[in-house]
DNA sequence: AACCCTCATGTCAGACTTGACATATTTCGA
DNA sequence: TCGAAATATGTCAAGTCTGACATGAGGGTT
């Protein structure tokens, strides 16, 4: 049977088992996936404070309306750059950055429950 | 004619001048820049530190010795994820990443007036 | 309703990144 | 000095990411 820690990866679309180790490199995944998420929504955040638009934003760092959506939702398809270098052209500093990268956000809204079983 | 900022971007092989705000996306990218030497030297550090070779270091990661050597010489051909990926890898934490990616480093050596304590 | 604005999602050609390999250069012990 | 291990550099096919575009969904105003 798989981890949960598995599933939720597969369920994203990220490569499991592909190299030596399964646990560090599971968790480096994980992490990264946690990074992303977090920094796109600072993205959203920062973008919202300036009160403008997505399309706003795209003129600003090159790109379209579509990618930054994809940004602020950590598409499968934006990378960890992409995501820093809109982060910085926000205006936000390295420091700041650190942060976002550096801290764990809480993202359960509701109290911890079992989980339901899932048919197979 | 050119700053001195541009003309070091485009020695560094980036592109400058494509999109909108020259100032803030020099910025941005000089950023992105100092960031990814600033990962690359963490990598080496930890790497040395743990006692183990390039090559060592890239079957963790599942790949070779010449890309680890790229890394760590922050190559234009890598990108932030692959930096930070492999530092996870070698156990870096997301608060220690984040301290990588929030502080500036001096790259001028100069007498220090308080040394101070360095983590382990 | 019809219109407009904002954000989300799917697709794709072109650009960029990757692991692997070959080869060069540096480091260091005997 | 020599040789070998470690590290650096160049190249490239295969894979990934990007901007652009089309289109959809949801609100709000007229």
């Amino acid at each position: 049977m798989k981890t949960s820690k598995q599933k939720k990866l597969e369920a994203a679309g990220w490569k499991v088992g592909s190299a030596s180790e399964f646990l560090e490199l599971s968790d480096a995944e994980v992490m990264l996936v946690n990074m992303k998420l977090a920094l796109a929504k600072k993205i959203k955040e920062l973008r919202q404070s300036k009160k403008i638009t997505q399309n706003d934003l795209a003129k600003l760092i090159g790109s379209s309306q579509s990618r930054v959506a994809k940004l602020e939702t950590a598409d499968r398809s934006v990378s960890l750059e992409l995501l820093v270098r809109s982060l910085a052209t926000l205006g936000a500093s390295r420091a700041q950055i650190g942060k976002v990268v550096g801290t764990r956000v809480m993202t359960r809204k509701k109290p911890t429950r079992k989980k339901r079983l899932v048919k197979s």
